[in-house]
DNA sequence: GCTGGCCTTGCCGTCGGCGGCAGGGTCTAG
DNA sequence: CTAGACCCTGCCGCCGACGGCAAGGCCAGC
């Protein structure tokens, strides 16, 4: 299939296919009118990607996963450099949770004094 | 004082503080020679900005803080502009963490997967 | 033959928060 | 008088993941 295609039943745009393709992430066959030519690996591999992009993995975070389904794997989690993906993405997720979660506490705090504070000022004012 | 003191006393580049001040953020006295010349509340208004930035805040989002602080409140947050922003930052934060929440579930069921799947190639394998 | 819808490459623009550099001016201590 | 430590403005660069546009090639149907 062509790139408008693939595009289309991956929910993509094309420009973002040949970004993937500009990486080497995507890379496609050609045509002999020089148009791009995908098959269903490269929908599955596309699939795969947008799946982990979503997860909030980089593009480049997804290569493994990728060079995984290449290689002949059935899913692109099953090589040991995806999983290593796997796990320093899930350590990152966990840092940015306790981040987010003492965030969260001094912001509430932080609202409260500040809505407290007006308060008093206005019952000063009155 | 002058802009490299400002900088060093609140931890930040002479290059920031300009930033700031193109920003409108942060604008600052000019000496007879063209020096940037900034005082207490200047020093204030920046340790305010940087607490929030530390938050999680853009610049823009501390901009009620700093009028707030010039408007001659105690503390930054004394402003109801400035408790709009607390209260739409929580709602961000919180909708961040229920988003990673579900990220780090669907992550290490993955990986579970992941390294469940590569086990029992290896035993096929052997 | 021509229109319209695909496709190609290439390159600039976006967002935020600065970093870094060039090419100057200013002030102070020795 | 000069070195060196400040300061100024202005402008390009960076990161990531594309968006958007121009200028052109290719192909199907009418």
């Amino acid at each position: 299939m062509r790139i408008g295609e693939l595009a289309e039943r991956a929910g993509v745009s094309t420009r973002a296919l040949r970004h993937y393709e500009e990486l080497g992430l995507l890379p496609a066959a050609r045509s002999a009118n020089g148009y791009r030519r995908y098959d269903e690996e490269h929908l599955r591999a596309l699939v795969e990607i947008r799946t982990l992009v979503g997860l909030g993995l980089s593009l480049e975070e997804t290569r493994p996963f990728v060079e995984c389904l290449r290689a002949g794997h059935p899913t692109g989690g099953s090589c040991a450099d995806s999983i290593a993906v796997y796990r320093s993405k899930l350590a990152e997720v966990d840092a940015s949770l306790a981040r987010l979660g003492a965030v969260r506490a001094e912001l509430a705090g932080q609202l409260e004094r500040a809505v407290r504070a007006r308060c008093e000022f206005t019952l000063e004012e009155t």
